[in-house]
DNA sequence: CAATAAAAAACGAACAGTCGTTCATTTTTC
DNA sequence: GAAAAATGAACGACTGTTCGTTTTTTATTG
């Protein structure tokens, strides 16, 4: 069965969300108005409240359908087959170059945070955690060697470690920290979290 | 010799960025405005700009004069003289728990990145860098059974750690995931950080 | 201690915009 | 021909900043 050609209406809003998006990511929420988002859209500003009913709206929107972990998913499922210690170093590095892609994404969350205190990312976890934790749960049940078995919090530390790295580096990327920083720092970040910042007791 | 009484314009320039403060945390910089400052410190708007020549300005002294870093750097020192494991350990609760109190710095992070894409952070960090780094230093030092050995990159790691802990505890505390987590999630996190995920080879 | 002059601080009105949202009306799509 | 989409004007309110003026504070004299 061949789908629908998309209507009009949801050409549009498709069109809207776009538009918001690159405005947000570039100037922020707040100083993004209903009035650019029209323009760059090539609609009359009174048009975009026939697709959504408010500003905030259009930001809910772009949370659910741009975040790329639709993307990112089928990349991580693919990484399951090797041994542990290699699937959360694929994992991570596939989780890392993908954000690392869209480094807006982080912003975007952020925005998200700060003006919404987590109300939309809360909707966007219910989506994403029943997909992603049954992975962890496998792959602590197919792995011997992994000394944490609680798979939510294999998951968040997970996250976390993907969250940190992103994050410390778009901090630390204008600042004279960079300068300190050895090659490959991705690498050796991941490599903490795999064995920890201990030596094996001997 | 006595410290001079703070002059009136001093006083007023705290009460200004306490104000300022509380109302960027509780509605956003964008969503504050000079007036809404001005009230609160019982002055007329105008007479703000006898101290702050912009509403950035503001920010950008909350940001330097208000962050807890200069309560949390003497508790972190006297941590100092345990074993490594002890040290990290404790360092990492005393920040983690520090931070817990004051929530709100986070979020004031987040404002920062989002609003000035980290240009008032990087002088912060410059300020800190010189008084933390020092301390890694030493620590790896003197201890023997550290797996990192570059100070930037360990510190870079265990702010990480940190910041990765209380984000993820923002973003999921509102969310399904809060009710998979094991207790006492801060220690099993920072174990991880210690200790990695993996089991030691035999 | 008291009178002073200069500097700092506070006032309050005004400027020149921008903002999100609404709505009756017309046009386009289905 | 009914429903959906687009129009464009209007509403009422709020924005950061400036500036001439008045008041208060501060430091220096007698």
């Amino acid at each position: 069965m061949p789908k629908d050609r998309p209507t009009k209406g949801e050409t549009t809003r498709i069109a809207i969300e776009d538009a918001a998006m690159n405005l947000f990511l570039t100037q922020g929420y707040a100083a993004t108005s209903m009035r650019q988002i029209a323009e760059e859209v090539g609609l009359a500003l009174g048009g975009i409240y026939n697709h959504f009913s408010s500003k905030e709206e259009i930001f809910a929107g772009i949370i659910i359908d741009k975040h790329p972990y639709k993307q990112i998913l089928p990349a991580i499922l693919a990484a399951e087959g090797a041994t542990a210690e290699d699937f959360y170093k694929n994992a991570a590095h596939i989780v890392i170059s993908e954000m690392g892609k869209r480094p807006e994404f982080m912003n975007l969350m952020f925005i998200e945070l700060v003006e919404f205190k987590g109300k939309h990312g809360a909707a966007l976890l219910k989506e994403i955690v029943p997909k992603i934790l049954p992975v962890f749960e496998k792959a602590i049940k197919t792995r011997k060697n992994l000394r944490v078995t609680n798979p939510a919090l294999l998951m968040r530390s997970f996250i976390g470690l993907v969250v940190s790295y992103l994050m410390t580096e778009m901090i630390i990327s204008n600042s004279i920290l960079s300068k300190l920083m050895p090659k490959n720092t991705e690498d050796a970040y991941v490599d903490i979290f795999l064995h920890g910042i201990l030596k094996p007791v001997e």
